[in-house]
DNA sequence: GTGGTCTAGACCACG
DNA sequence: GTGGTCTAGACCACA
């Protein structure tokens, strides 16, 4: 369900929730689906569980999951989520667009890139 | 020239390094432009010279500027920049479209907003 | 595992870097090995833990390890390696034999003198 | 005559000095021929005198040049050179094959590379 | 325990 | 005076 990358030089609990925060975010996973228990998603991955903890419960700070005690953790519904987040990204885009706008990348090269890269974004 | 923010979870060095990347790509210093000198930076900064010596040694190492031992730290020609910067920056937009895509942002919305924040980078 | 030269007059931090970058490249380290930490290494060698970081960070930067935070630094696979590294050794290679050319020796003689040396290697 | 590139990261006089290295071995510059005086290149690249003075006692030291007090500086004859310095380049030369060996690059490449680039060589 | 960051302060090479 | 290297020692984040 989840695969780690330890070429990755983020934290493993930042990958984890990284995945996560992307399936929920693009409807992969649907609202109260249930997520793999800490336990079992930590010996599947042969982490540490505390790694797996972690994840989750900043996954829940952000809105994106909720925890039942003694039930598991489940997806949040779409509008539980921090607008925070949404207003974060569009901050980090506005600030790659001018970066690239430095190497000489217009606004147009980008649209042209986006059509080309969101089809397969659409149909997953 | 430059400010920190004791409260930005990056480290120091790499907040000084993207301060100066960003000037450096977005023309607002010229090739050969002389850099502030580590001592004299890390004193009006008070941080210590070798955060700034760190942060400098990095820029070199991705092309952004080029030393003279005794002389000073000066920004390169543009077309000495590691391409693999540009890759990168391109990679993290692609990541962040999709993640937007979630949000119901299209590119048709992105590319709106593009056009009306890119213009004060356009007179450049 | 390593040993440093204190007349060498490279920088401590360079002998290091080259010694790993060697062993990696002759394929003596395969990938997913472990370096020796940063403290062992540093006390084994009776010299300051900053210069072993240093020396790694380098090496990630240009591709031959890849580091896990509380975990350790490792050798990365070959087809990570930065492919301008490649290309500065043929730069060098270019240079040694214009310069050899003026005292005489022809690339035949080089050719002679590679063919006597490199049987070691070939058992790789 | 000769020229000095500021985005060199050695340090002038080195640039210098090897320029000039380069110029003897390769016989661009015949033995008994006189070197520009310290002030006259001083002046021509606008630099300081003392690292043009650096430059010229190192290759005086190596056996490319002497010097006749109130006479100025002149190439020596090729039997004069310091022959570790040929050895020295030998030596650069095995470890660079063996590094490229690592990339595999057989003897046989670099022996085709060489007979590529050595014609330029050959007829300047 | 491991890597990562930062400070304070020293010494050297360069120009 | 400038960058470059190194040391000693501290504190934090990660697993």
């Amino acid at each position: 369900m989840i695969e780690i990358n330890h070429r990755d030089p983020r934290p493993l609990y930042e990958q984890i929730q990284d995945k996560f925060r992307k399936m929920i975010i693009s409807g992969a996973l649907s609202p109260d689906t249930k997520l793999p228990s800490v336990r079992e998603l930590a010996s599947s991955l042969a982490i540490n569980p505390n790694t797996i903890q972690r994840a989750y419960k900043e996954l829940e700070s952000q809105g994106f999951i909720y925890s039942m005690a003694g039930k598991g953790n489940f997806v949040a519904s779409r509008d539980e989520v921090d607008p925070a987040i949404k207003d974060g990204l569009l901050a980090k885009f506005d600030e790659l667009v001018s970066d690239l706008a430095g190497f000489g990348i217009t606004p147009q090269d980008l649209y042209v890139r986006m059509k080309g890269g969101v089809e397969d974004a659409a149909n997953e």
